[in-house]
DNA sequence: GGAATAGTTCAGTCTGTATTTAACTATGAA
DNA sequence: TTCATAGTTAAATACAGACTGAACTATTCC
């Protein structure tokens, strides 16, 4: 056991890879190529690199054409990284102060400014979660559990499932770059939750706002805390 | 931040470093010198090592005579120790095996056979966080509400504070190696508890083992997991 | 098809840092 | 006192492993 932490440790402790992990905390995934321009170093090097972290599985890849995106393999791995990362000697500040300049970092929570895309993201990490949904070759499927949920939830899945194209698919986001819920089952989630008033669109843009009653639902639901 | 978490990782991403915070993850202090047998180098570069742990404030040390124990400079470092080993890649077993033989690793929980010390050791740590006791200049001290939730609780600290020796002394167990509770008070709060049927002793050793009474009453009152 | 981009592999080099050797201070025991 | 033990500091060495350069495959775009 203590050979096996030694090694983990080793891994992360060095400049290049610590700072791929930090790259990646936010959740989102990145090609080799970014990585290599963020870190300020060669393709090759990363490349020796992202290949250390695949093999202990602290990282994954997803093909997709000639590019290839990295990202945590679990959340453990976020975990570890913020307990590290809470670890800096923190300048020292009136203690009234420290909290509040200092809040704990949170896996995914505000990483981005697209609302929609954080909901989404969130909410397909939650389904699975629940075991509402469950992930089979590459694609999302609703348990029976899952479609009494749904169900229960005011989302009637029998129209989106008589659809020949699948209606439930896990998609990598091009802007979010994580999973999140595409197909009809999403939408009428997303509709569901305007619906009952728990988010509103706004006028001129695309960004979402969650309500107070969306966020204690959300909450409720979906163990979101937005 | 990205500069101070590669140096962090960095620190603790060494061999020997790794090595030390392993030994130091049951919470206990050690010597250099015991540290040094233990992970098979020599003084010189346990000393060296140990310096750059207590430079990153990872670690603190307690001058003793001519002895020096080192031990976490708080629990984060334990956090992010464990949260590192929670990494460690898992050989292939069934799902159902899993969680029974790969528990995650807490805190300073199954560290002791030593059950006395070990009940001694989480008291000091709950009554530090409830606030019923401070720590003032090297000396535990009871404060105005800890007075109160004593004597709730039973223990008539009246008399104690008569006398004139200190009556609650924060003191490094020599088996245990971490704080507990000497003095009086220490002694009230485990009569009491012997008392009230938390806890008994046994017939021929020093072992004292908890009661299904006790187990609860100790999540109550000190949020301790026995 | 050919050119451009993304990524990997492998040998050789190089360097940061752990370790060793050695000389030092401080405390406690006899 | 003197000796033994605990621990530190400083310079010299050694080495693991990161990085570089060059040659390779795979995919997309024109």
């Amino acid at each position: 056991m203590e050979d096996q932490f030694i090694k983990t440790a080793t891994l992360i402790g060095d400049a290049t890879r610590a700072s791929i992990l930090w790259n990646l905390l936010d959740g989102r995934a990145f090609t080799a190529t970014e990585l290599a321009i963020a870190i300020e170093t060669s393709a090759q090097n990363i490349s020796m690199h992202l290949g250390k972290l695949l093999d202990a599985n602290l990282i994954s890849v997803e093909k997709q054409g000639r590019h290839k995106y990295y990202r945590f393999s679990n959340k453990e791995v976020a975990y570890a990284v913020e307990a590290m990362a809470n670890l800096i000697p923190k300048p020292e500040i009136s203690a009234k102060k420290k909290t509040e300049n200092y809040p704990p970092i949170k896996y995914c929570r505000t990483c981005y400014d697209h609302l929609a895309g954080k909901i989404g993201v969130a909410l397909a990490e939650s389904l699975l979660e629940q075991k509402i949904i469950i992930e089979k070759n590459n694609t999302f499927e609703v348990t029976s559990e899952g479609e009494k949920w749904l169900s229960d939830f005011g989302v009637n899945i029998g129209d989106a499932k008589k659809q020949k194209r699948i209606f439930l698919k896990p998609c990598l986001d091009w802007s979010e770059r994580r999973y999140h819920i595409a197909g009809s089952v999403g939408t009428l989630l997303l509709n569901k939750m305007l619906e009952q008033d728990w988010i509103r669109r706004t006028a001129n843009s695309r960004v979402i706002i969650i309500t107070a009653k969306g966020e204690k639902e959300m909450l409720k639901s979906f163990k979101i805390i937005v």
